[in-house]
DNA sequence: TATCCGACCTTTTTT
DNA sequence: AGGTCGGATA
């Protein structure tokens, strides 16, 4: 292939980039301004200018999804599989040095990889252990606070509790955690990249002999690292080596699970050589949408600075749609999308995108109701559900008898007469002793102090597991599957199971089987790893990505989240209300309302051909009415690309009556939801929220001055105004 | 020991 | 409103 084709199609900025002497480069892409194609055409770059064999070259993502794409179109581009290089997820990376570098790096050899739910159960157990107040403090704070030191870089002896006995007890906790990992040969998410952090920084020579294999290392999303990946990237590069970082400052949207910005501006400091480019033409959207983008972003302080601009058209206008309430919401987007579609666009160029999860549910009600195909992405994935975790847990248990995590998990699963008091009397011991709950099992058995029938239900239990365990690791993967399926009694126990639930699960164990014998230990970033370590890393790291099947037509719904690297031609941003959009719990803080305002710029900037926003007077949540205030994004957009959408009949016309009486019904107090009301003190305000009935109700009201309060209708003396 | 009921909570999610 | 979790109950 000729170096000119890898310059081809792309604009100056962009071939800037790609063609740039070796060396640091931080790349500033904006939203659809050809990011990937940049990173791709780089590598390209680097091996057709033979500045580097594909052996050389490090390229790390954050999602599979994006490294799968990376490696394919490379490929495409080079015509040829890049054998030897590495393109993967950071964890995906960091796995694969843990083994080949166990020892180093002080862990057993086939140790497992715990997963969110894993850990979960580890941390609740952990404070059980402990014996502290669950209510005090909760499995999913500590657990936050764990994953939160790791990705800081810190082990618990790093940690200061300058004297707080409160901070005290989370490090104990941290410290217990660790150590029931490291006896069972655990490692969750964050511990894989802080033991890849310490390899590195501790090992010199391994160390010298990465950093002198991969001159080149790419990194994508560069805005969503947090501490411990981008001091890891750091130790690789060296001082020798050339970090390609490309990232978007205004599409950080992670900085609540450790991602920091700042590392782009730190980037600069730390590489005091690095070129700065901008990829600013957006190639996705219409210059209508770009503006709407730009304005609204614009109103961020902290920012790097950048902005979109497209040759195409203008297009067409943003719709902006104030609906009455939720139900009218949804029926205004399920119209949009019918229309759209019977004049020749596919469902597939609709995406309708949210704030929550718990707001796909009206618009999916609409959609079954008017017989559109749809798929929510973001759901519970293959690999997290309960029934192949439990199949995995007996996998791993017949491998590895001492792993305390699975023993757990399926000790009672499927029921066999295990108890409370068993299991007490398990783990009680095993703590004791300091060994494994499978040692403690059979010492049990040993010294009988339990009752009979404990005694026997236990024997089985580790009967079937032993018998599970014979030659598994010498068998093939698809058989061993099969066996722990057809043998653990997971088939029967959710055959039990009501509804089509039941079904569903025992297919999807079937699934498992397949997935097992078809899975390829064969690939080059398996040959360091035991065939079963290899597939049980599979299943922990790609938990499965919720695929579209091919060849089907339906609209997308998911959270801005999960839309982000996403574009469709026509995107419906619905529920821009205070409260929602941005959220409740980040309306208070600047920094978190920058980020907020990050989210919707990414959701505006999905769009290619046409944005269309809603918002609605009413909205009931949680079971609770509300009546909120249009986004303050929405007054932030340019009002001369926006076009308000009036229905020739109103919507209040189309309401059922039933819908109508429901929404009008006063309370007993005479007091009515979305009424303007004074009161002696906070002045007049807005109800928001009633609860309860006579002297007990109590209402939320949104005053002008003082803000939201919660007032006892029996003191308040609220008086009606307006 | 298994099942049922009610108290509680509720942003975003990848690995 | 709806799901989860833990404690009480049969």
């Amino acid at each position: 292939m000729d170096v000119s084709t890898v310059l081809h199609d792309l604009n100056e900025a962009q071939r800037e980039a790609v063609a740039a002497p070796t060396g640091n480069m931080l790349v500033l892409a904006g939203a659809g301004s050809g990011k990937t194609r940049v990173l791709v055409h780089r590598i390209a770059w680097y091996i057709e200018t033979d500045q580097a064999m594909p052996y050389g070259i490090l390229a790390v993502t954050f999602t599979n999804k994006a490294a799968a794409e990376m490696r394919g179109r490379i490929e495409v581009l080079l015509k040829k599989p890049a054998g030897g290089m590495w393109v993967g997820t950071f964890h995906g990376i960091a796995n694969r040095l843990l083994r080949a570098h166990w020892q180093e790096a002080g862990l057993p050899e086939s140790f497992q990889i715990m997963d969110n739910d894993d850990q979960y159960r580890t941390v609740k157990r952990v404070i059980r252990a402990l014996e502290l107040d669950e209510t005090k403090y909760s499995p999913r704070e500590l657990q936050w606070f764990i994953n939160a030191q790791k990705d800081e870089g810190l082990r618990p002896q790093h940690i200061n509790t300058s004297g707080d006995p409160e901070k005290a007890v989370l490090v104990r906790v941290y410290q217990a955690y660790q150590t029931l990992c490291d006896r069972g040969g655990m490692v969750d998410f964050a511990e894989l990249l802080l033991r890849a952090h310490e390899l590195f920084r501790d090992q010199k020579q391994i160390l010298a002999n990465y950093q002198s294999r991969f001159r080149h290392i790419l990194v994508d999303e560069f805005q969503d690292t947090n501490a411990l990946q981008y001091a890891w990237l750091r130790l690789l590069a060296g001082n020798g080596g050339s970090l390609f970082a490309v990232g978007d400052d205004d599409q950080s949207i992670y900085s609540w699970r450790g991602a920091q910005v700042e590392n782009m501006m730190q980037f600069q400091r730390n590489f005091v050589d690095a070129t700065l480019i901008r990829l600013e033409q957006n190639y996705r959207s219409t210059a209508n949408i770009l503006k709407a983008a730009n304005t609204l972003i614009a109103n961020n302080p902290s920012r790097l600075g950048k902005e979109l601009w497209t040759d195409g058209e203008a297009g067409e206008k943003i719709d902006l749609y104030n609906a009455y309430n939720e139900h009218d919401e949804s029926r205004f987007v399920i119209d949009r999308i019918s229309l759209s579609r019977m004049k020749g666009d596919p469902y597939c160029h609709h995406a309708i995108l949210y704030r929550t999860g718990a707001q796909s549910r009206i618009m999916e009600e609409a959609l079954m109701h008017a017989g559109i195909p749809y798929k929510v992405f973001g759901g519970m994935r293959f690999y997290e559900r309960a029934e192949i975790k439990d199949a995995l847990a007996y996998l791993r248990l017949s491998v590895f008898n001492e792993d305390d995590s699975s023993f757990e998990r399926i000790i009672n699963t499927p029921v066999r007469g295990i108890g409370q008091r068993t299991l007490d009397e398990l783990r009680e011991r095993a703590k004791r002793e300091n060994i494994s709950l499978w040692q403690s099992a059979l010492q049990i058995l040993q010294d009988k102090t339990l009752p009979e029938r404990a005694l026997n239900a236990l024997e089985r239990f580790l009967k079937l597991i032993l018998e599970m365990g014979v030659g598994i690791r010498d068998i093939h993967l698809g058989e061993a599957m099969e066996r722990v399926v057809k043998t653990s009694g997971l088939i029967d126990h959710y055959r039990k199971e009501k509804g089509e639930k039941g079904q569903a699960r025992i297919e999807n164990l079937d699934e498992l089987i397949t997935a097992a014998s078809e899975f390829d230990v064969s690939r080059e970033e398996y040959s360091d790893m035991e065939p079963m370590a290899a597939f049980l890393g599979h299943a922990a790291l790609e938990s499965g990505e919720t695929q579209a099947e091919a060849y089907t037509d339906f609209v997308s719904l998911m959270t801005l989240h999960a839309a982000k690297g996403l574009e469709f031609e026509d995107v419906y941003l619905v529920g821009l209300e205070e409260g929602l959009f941005p959220h409740q719990r980040s309306s208070n803080d600047p920094v978190q309302l920058e980020e907020e305002r990050r989210l919707c710029y990414v959701g505006i900037t999905r769009a290619r051909k046409k944005l269309t926003i809603t918002h609605a007077q009413h909205r009931r949540l949680h079971g609770s009415d509300y009546y909120p205030q249009a986004s303050r994004f929405l007054a932030e957009l340019p009002a001369n690309v926006i076009t308000e959408v009036r229905l020739g009949n109103h919507p209040a016309q189309v309401l059922s009556r039933k819908e109508q009486t429901s929404n009008m019904t006063s309370s007993s107090n005479g007091m009515n939801l979305g009424q303007r009301v004074v009161h002696a003190k906070f002045g007049e305000g807005v109800i928001i929220t009633l609860e309860g009935q006579g002297n007990h109700a109590r209402v939320q009201v949104n005053f002008e001055q003082a803000g939201r309060k919660w007032l006892v209708m029996a003191y308040a003396n609220l008086q009606t105004a307006g």
